[in-house]
DNA sequence: CGTAGCCTTGAAGGTGATCAATGTTTGTGG
DNA sequence: CCACAAACATTGATCACCTTCAAGGCTACG
């Protein structure tokens, strides 16, 4: 079975295109090639004009764009099953709003931009699927949003146990991405000391673990506490 | 002829419904009613069990949640022709995620939920062009978030320079919607004093003016050159 | 083996928060 | 129409949190 074969398997699995016979995937997906990421690859850079979409089929990457001062910000870590690009497709001459980087080996279904028009736009119950992610994401940008008047210390704590809650299946303590405190630093868009003071801090009380770049939640019931009124 | 049958040509005009015959329209919105809002009326509400969604006809709303601290956070200021709640009309027993206020009187076109899934739903161009109001939301989300690391300053006069630009048609200088200090710290979430003291210096600098909660940008160049290198 | 990027720590500084007091506008009911 | 309350606006003084700057250690990789 070809790499693409199987890759129509394994997203069948996902909630977005469960109830696909694999023909109809086979035609939405014509055309597709799967990238194969290692850490830290570039799979798309803000700027460039957009001549596919996808999904990630395993691993993670980080969504971000230069900001006024000129060093990135993350707007989002994208996981296994997410769609990437997708809400752009519909412009005429689309270009990547962001860069996507991989973190930890990945592998991403590259889809040909033809494809939208030609059968996803048709597709009424896909787009309306796709709809349901958008949603969500302007959702967890509001939850964000809302956190901004809290402490540092806080709007952490929200962004590991959210990292924590993507992890698809078992509730083991560990991150499914591996990240820096410096990644950490930009997706909040704070200072890298000022994360690096408050994770040693939480290391030395046993309430995190690093190993490598992978971050564990050793007590998460800890963490909410510490989202509770201060 | 009816308030609704004289609204359904008004939003005939937004770009959504461009191209849709008023007989669709009525179809898509049959069993609407209109709300009319005076300054400060409240839409709805957040956790209220969501039986309608809709469109901005004339004014402007702002969509608010409460934080962690109790405080409201307001998270976007919506203006005519926007689209409500739609976002989560695809939920089996939604309820709406945020309050929304009336900002000046206001007209807002309510349509019953079934609606989305009778008709809405199954018009495949209708929701692409949803997305594409989605998409949006989230792109500014997401400059929104970029110029987190930047000054109070500078987010306040980007915050300002984005809500001229909402201005449907003529240029003028004065924001399309009234807006309080304290409104203007909900969204940016800082505080009001904060707010005050960099208005009041822009006030004396002859930048801005306000009159009766309708503030003018006198000199728009010099708040976009507050938003170059610091 | 040298460089580049990340991690860590400390000291100093500034931006925005907090607290407090007062003035102003808006809305409500007698 | 006035009296009063409630919400908003303003200002100053003080304080805390986070940034900035600086220096050094660690690891990965050519």
């Amino acid at each position: 079975m070809s790499p693409v074969e199987s890759a129509l398997q394994e997203i069948s699995t996902f909630a977005l295109f469960r109830n696909y016979s694999q023909d109809q995937l086979r035609l939405l997906c014509g055309g597709a090639a799967i990238s194969i990421c290692s850490h830290r690859q570039v799979l798309f850079t803000v700027g460039q004009p957009a001549d596919f979409f996808g999904i990630i089929l395993s691993g993670a990457f980080k969504l971000s764009k230069p900001s006024l001062e000129g060093q990135d910000v993350i707007v989002h870590f994208a996981t296994a099953g997410d769609i990437l690009a997708a809400l752009i497709m519909a412009q005429p001459h689309p270009v990547y709003p962001i860069t996507a980087t991989a973190l930890g080996p990945s592998r991403f279904l590259k889809v040909p931009r033809e494809n939208f028009k030609l059968h996803w736009k048709k597709d009424a119950d896909l787009i309306f699927k796709i709809q349901g992610l958008l949603s969500r994401r302007i959702l967890s940008l509001h939850d964000e949003k809302a956190l901004m008047t809290a402490s540092l210390k806080q709007r952490l704590a929200a962004c590991l146990l959210a990292l924590l809650e993507k992890q698809t299946g078992s509730k083991s303590l560990e991150l499914p991405l591996p990240l820096t405190r410096k990644e950490i630093a930009e997706y909040l868009g704070v200072t890298v000391e000022s994360v690096i003071r408050i994770m040693s801090d939480w290391s030395k009380q046993g309430l995190i673990a690093t190993n490598d770049q992978q971050i564990s939640l050793l007590r998460p019931e800890m963490m909410i506490e510490l989202l509770k009124v201060p």
